[in-house]
DNA sequence: CTGAAAGCGCTAACAT
DNA sequence: ATGTTAGCGCTTTCAG
């Protein structure tokens, strides 16, 4: 004895207040010219019935589905839960849901991710590409109704807007800062150099060490603690180990600093460290560990800005965007001076 | 010169490839009986218009959206973006999609939440309740048609299935371990009685301290560093300072292991430390600290499983739920010794 | 102030 | 093998 169709339907609301169908649809949308006996008698059958109104309906009918998507490489990393979290409370004060869809960088996840957000027709969404380069999502990108904002990595050749971070200055700066300490043997130690912020702030670190008239020594074959030991064991044994590590990830730079302390290498006192992106505790291990610091809460803030900019205004002028804000957005990074780059350490301990 | 409707219609491909929308609809979902002539048209003004079809047409014709719901605190929190990315990643196996809602612990935010989830018509949910005891939501969660699983806190009194860690035995043994190092004076700082979570914490700590006929000293104000500090500072300048601490939760750990650290307090010879939930870094930090480790991807993997048990189930039979797995599954936590409660830290390092 | 009816894009009988 | 057609639940003219 169960029921046919799970939901309560209008009609059946209608029936059970006895009124008709658009009597109903006024009342659940705005009240307007409904008389308050009527109304009544609406609301109790709305109530006693559990009705609420079946969206994927409302949508046919030509409405926005209020959803926006997010496509990201994962949500167990901290940078983009921690922009998933700003979007999702920005989009919630706008009355809109979010679709977390998550690729782990793969082009072809991303495609179908970039796919199923279509069919389901969200009303616009952001995206941190597994590519910056690819010709396809650009392509793919082009062709879709809805304002799309790119996150942390642009898509390079497109008009889509993007909000990422000075990586490359930040990098630079980074490394420059090493240098004015007097260390002459910076290494980079990385992985995944098909990731556009890897590759910038690989680039911000060769400007700077080859500006320097030093020698560049990038090692891209980090991808977990194993890795990092096996590198770090190998460097200090042979000759010419180096004076400074510069890791470009917050796990790389954890992995290192666990690796390193494990080895019995004092820092800074024989290498010194400095990471790309900020962690937690990374001000309550000791030496405390530099850091680029990325404006990870402005990011997602900036990005859902400009995504619903576009979004209202759409709706209010039917397309035409008139004056957005810029559609390139570079935000700037910092650099927190703890202990592990030589620097005094009075100030360490801020998160 | 706009489009009028941005997305193309099946009835454009249709018309398009000069077919009926039947064939069009067959080509989409699975080939059947369609002439391989036809087909390669149908298929050739499909890619031509870019077309994609419209799930709130398809949901309305009374096909499911295949989309679940995620509703959590928040998906800053390590724990829960965890516990989403296992989600997600199962949910996708099966061709789902997952809708992740915030609530901030917020009972109104919750109810908000499910009726969204319940007006996009998803398929089931996933949620971590705010308040286990809620009797609002017991019964807003009993009318719904959908299969729901609760996660990390159960829903006191309602058939709702649920995947909790044992926090009770899980706190229990941790008191216990400090207690066998012989520290009399064990005290517990947390914030947030309010959870389901922390009061089964509160109340193994308190057993344990009981059955050894010691005191039990609560202090429940501690929700930031700043009340940590403050906290702290007071039991050490008072008289009767504890000799070790029990911390309900990794921030609370997190801020606690810092403060001692700023005020020169020697961990563990002063004090012991002992946290609840294990956290990045905790084995790194100098001493390691000793926690409580959650089984954070058996919760997020079992609740998964369960709500796809009934979902897929719920297809297949008409709803009769039939050799399911055990409505309310409990697992169980594990000790990881570390430096901070006096033990060698000789396995300390360990993620 | 309220109701009847058309139609959004799609699928599934039912025809052919 | 393919086309015709009737709705799914809702909003929205257009009439009363």
């Amino acid at each position: 004895m169960r029921k046919k169709s799970k939901h309560p339907t209008l009609s059946e609301v209608a029936k059970r207040a006895g009124v008709g169908t658009t009597t109903v649809s006024r009342v659940i949308n705005g009240v307007e010219h409904v008389e308050p006996a009527t109304l009544a008698r609406v609301e109790e059958a709305i109530k006693e019935l559990g009705y609420l109104p079946n969206q994927a309906a409302r949508v046919l009918k030509g409405h926005s589905a209020r959803t926006i998507g997010f496509v990201i490489p994962s949500i167990a990393d901290s940078f983009f839960s921690n922009c998933a979290e700003v979007l999702q409370s920005i989009a919630r004060s706008h009355d809109y849901l979010v679709i977390v869809l998550t690729t782990q960088n793969d082009v072809n996840t991303e495609r179908d991710a970039v796919n199923i957000l279509t069919q389901h027709r969200v009303d616009g969404f952001v995206i941190a590409p597994a590519d910056s380069e690819s010709e396809a999502l650009r392509s793919l990108l082009a062709r879709l109704p809805v304002p799309i904002v790119a996150l942390d990595r642009p898509v390079a050749g497109s008009a889509v807007p993007s909000v990422v971070a000075n990586n490359f200055a930040g990098a630079q700066h980074a490394t420059q800062h090493l240098i004015k300490h007097g260390y002459k043997r910076i290494v980079c130690l990385t992985g995944e150099l098909n990731l556009y912020t890897i590759r910038e702030r690989v680039r911000g670190y060769c400007d700077a060490v080859e500006s320097a008239g030093l020698e560049t020594v990038l090692e891209t074959s980090i991808h977990d603690y194993e890795s990092a030991e096996r590198v770090i064991k190998k460097m200090f044994h042979g000759r010419n180990p180096p004076d400074a590590i510069f890791t470009l990830k917050n796990s790389t730079t954890m992995d290192t600093f666990e690796a390193l302390q494990r080895q019995g290498i004092s820092i800074p006192k024989t290498v010194a460290l400095l990471g790309y992106d900020d962690f937690q505790l990374a001000g309550t291990v000791r030496p405390g560990i530099t850091v680029v610091q990325q404006p990870i809460y402005e990011l997602g803030h900036v990005a859902a800005q400009l995504l619903f900019q576009r979004l209202l205004s759409s709706t209010a002028n039917g397309g035409a965007a008139a004056g957005l804000s810029p559609q390139q957005v570079q935000l700037k990074t910092r650099l927190i001076r703890r202990g592990s780059c030589g620097c005094s350490s009075a100030r360490a301990g801020q998160f």
